[in-house]
DNA sequence: TGGCTCATGTAATCTGTTACATGATTCT
DNA sequence: AGAATCATGTAACAGATTACATGAGCCA
């Protein structure tokens, strides 16, 4: 994808709100932004480093029971950059849902294996669920720094997306199942 | 990306539905497919060259009012080769909204930088929910041909999903005026 | 006549994934 | 002892966008 590279902003942001290592970095991006962004370490790294050249990150190299790690920490360099980017206006927010586009062709398969798709996106999101529900129960408690009251907006999104996607398939399902056209 | 490559799979499936030109398929991707599926000129061309060299489809040299097109038209291998994808579990649903990234961060920011983007946000959705709502009226009524159930149910998504994206921005901004630390 | 839409295509470039490589520590 | 997790990284490759190039017909 030629797009704007995102990949800088999003590990700054990270670091904005503590230090942390790249192997740290993938684990954020797994769990707490999992709904709505995702990398893998082949693009972590690298950008880590390329940060660290431009000045934007320091790195230090500890040692964590007798585990060699390396903790990279923003700059008054990489804030600057990183509240720039905040400041400009969305380019992108792009949706690909493959079961999507499954469902829009289904009439080439028919409505018993749209309905397995179907099956498989609503488990997938109940799965998600009850995690969602219990970060967002635990942030509404925790009225204290400021930064986990955003991270709170986003646990909400995800809260709400997700329940509707599982209304959606229940309707989807029933009206697979009236028309029955395997 | 280095992901499993969907455009073949995407051209064919529209292709099953009636013949098309690039051109067409373009337009189609940006209007009815536009809320969970994209792609430039620069991968629709060169795919369907692709295809016609795996006899997956057909093209016709036509020239209408004076105008030169090439109509593809998707083949019995072509067909099948859609079906055998079609059966295929789902490999990957994405959502990646750099709006939801900069709400995530809105601490480094504050809260009136944020609120414009969750504004932006909303005025898009809101923007799009009309034609959305008139296709999904429209489709209820016309209960023809098969395919355009199969359009109405992603119809329905984008209708859902549309108005839960209002409803938690309307909620977000509530709370982040009643926070107000700009 | 000028601007918009129709229509097809290519080359350069970007961005990121996948798969591989390595090795230590912790848990069971 | 073996599996899982911690931890960092690279090279090859894939997939797609952007920007450019070209030209005809339609509408005002």
């Amino acid at each position: 994808m030629a797009n704007e590279k995102k990949m800088d902003q999003v590990i700054l942001g990270l670091l904005s709100h503590e230090p942390m290592t790249g192997y740290d970095i993938k684990k954020r991006l797994d769990t707490t932004l999992r709904l709505f962004w995702n990398a893998s370490y082949g693009s972590i790294y690298p950008t880590l480093n390329s940060l660290e050249n431009e000045h934007k990150v320091t790195r230090l190299q500890t040692t964590y029971n007798g585990r060699d790690k390396i903790l990279y920490t923003i700059t008054g360099e990489g804030r600057q950059s990183l509240q720039q980017w905040l400041e400009k206006p969305v380019v992108k927010d792009e949706l690909r849902y493959e079961t999507l586009l499954k469902l829009f062709f289904g009439s080439e398969i028919g409505s018993e294996v749209t309905l397995k798709h179907i099956q498989e996106f609503e488990d997938k999101f109940k799965g998600e669920l009850p995690f969602i529900k219990a970060s967002v129960k635990q942030l509404n408690e925790l009225k204290g720094e400021n930064a986990h009251q955003y991270y709170r907006l986003t646990a909400m999104f995800g809260e709400k997306i997700c329940e509707t996607y599982i209304e959606w398939c229940e309707e989807v399902k029933k009206i697979l199942i009236a028309k029955g056209d395997c």
